[in-house]
DNA sequence: GTTTAGGAGACTGTATACAAGACCTGACAT
DNA sequence: ATGTCAGGTCTTGTATACAGTCTCCTAAAC
């Protein structure tokens, strides 16, 4: 009956093979635009199709695969172009959850976010490339927990993973000057500067899309006035 | 086996029970905190239980239900906390979208937009409260449509449908005022000013919460520094 | 009177079965 | 050579069946 063997955090089959499925889509081991056909995914999963259409209704509403009702599911495509939109709205989003993070200035969100950078430090100097994307992950989801809204957390989460899958197509080679960045995003949030928080998270992003640009050969075709 | 006669432009059952449970949820007649029993649905709906299921996962994405394992699922509560919270995030993305919409200035959206406006004047007129709801999400829509960006456009759906959820409990006092508000937004997005736009955006969500603010009777404990 | 074991009922999670649509192939007609 | 039509195969959509778990009620024990 198994053949998934992950976190055991989780309580449900159906669980597990969304959080399978997705890691799959993350990390490129299903590729974009790869069909997604049900028997198969039960099968290499070992369980019965009903988990794995539920599943896949959950990544469809978080973006990561498309669904045509009778013609199946696929990988969602992500372009240049749509990749690069994500970066407006993240700049948005995430530029919020930061303000509001300083404004609220919770000692335990603090903490979570120390411990993050700290293990990332060490993640990036011993070169473990996943773990930094998991802790980059954990970085900016953490942020969003210490907004301390609800409904900008749950908006955050895919976001961010489909950040992280854009960034698992390109080298890491940013991965130090972007935890410098993080650092100081933390210290502005911990000294509850909601301008200064908003602005280095929103340079953060921007600084993200620049190196995502250059690095995939592309001159901005974007108005940036 | 029918029991839901609703657009008939869908494909599946599945989506016409999504968007029979999500329109239930909307109007209230799923209030919050029900619990979602899927034999009950299922029945009361014709169907069997995996099209529900399947609905409820969707609708657990888009916020509109909590599901706990084996617990169940029941339609999300909306505290007054969780909808002020709401406005936050609306006036960052709502913003976006505008900003972006009058970057791009389509004429196709500029079209769309107008008819809406133009519908929801009569039906302000006529005094067709639940038209006026439905031409207030299709142009709040529209906008994320205009903007152009396929990430934001997914994002909004859900959050603009939530927004009218939470306006659902509320009098609809305030609309000929926020048509007033709406059709300012969309010459300044026609014009293609996107500070204005954004500036114009952001003062619509802030003034709904101010609306919903006093209609609720609550005293903003919200700093506005 | 309070507490706890146990069992019936209700509901969710998962698997299997069946129905219907989409696609591909190849033969046949034009 | 192109088109199209029939049949078969593959896949999705929906229904049904079964297993496991939670809840709640009852009754006995202290």
């Amino acid at each position: 009956m198994s053949g998934i063997t992950l976190g055991a955090a989780h309580q449900t089959l159906r669980d597990e093979v969304t959080a399978e499925l997705r890691h799959r889509i993350l990390t490129g081991e299903l590729r974009q635009g790869e069909r997604l056909v049900e028997d198969r995914l039960a099968a290499s999963l070992g369980v019965s199709r009903n988990p794995v259409r539920e599943s896949i209704r959950v990544l469809a509403a978080e973006g990561f695969v498309q669904v045509v009702p009778r013609l199946g599911a696929t990988v969602a495509l992500l372009s240049q172009e749509e990749a690069d939109e994500l970066f407006d709205v993240r700049m948005a989003v995430e530029g919020l959850a930061a303000r509001l993070a300083a404004r609220k200035r919770s000692a335990a969100s603090a903490e979570l976010l120390r411990t993050v950078l700290e293990q990332a430090g060490e993640a990036v100097a011993d070169g473990r490339l996943e773990q930094v994307a998991a802790l980059n992950t954990a970085f900016h989801l953490g942020i969003g927990e210490a907004a301390g809204n609800s409904y900008l957390t749950l908006m955050m989460k895919p976001m961010v993973q489909r950040a992280q899958w854009i960034f698992s197509r390109t080298a890491a080679a940013r991965a130090p000057h972007s935890w410098t960045e993080h650092l100081s995003l933390y210290e502005a949030i911990a000294a509850g500067d909601e301008d200064d928080a908003q602005a280095r998270a929103v340079a953060h992003v921007a600084a993200a899309r620049r190196s995502f640009l250059a690095e995939t050969g592309r001159t901005a075709t974007h108005r940036n006035d």
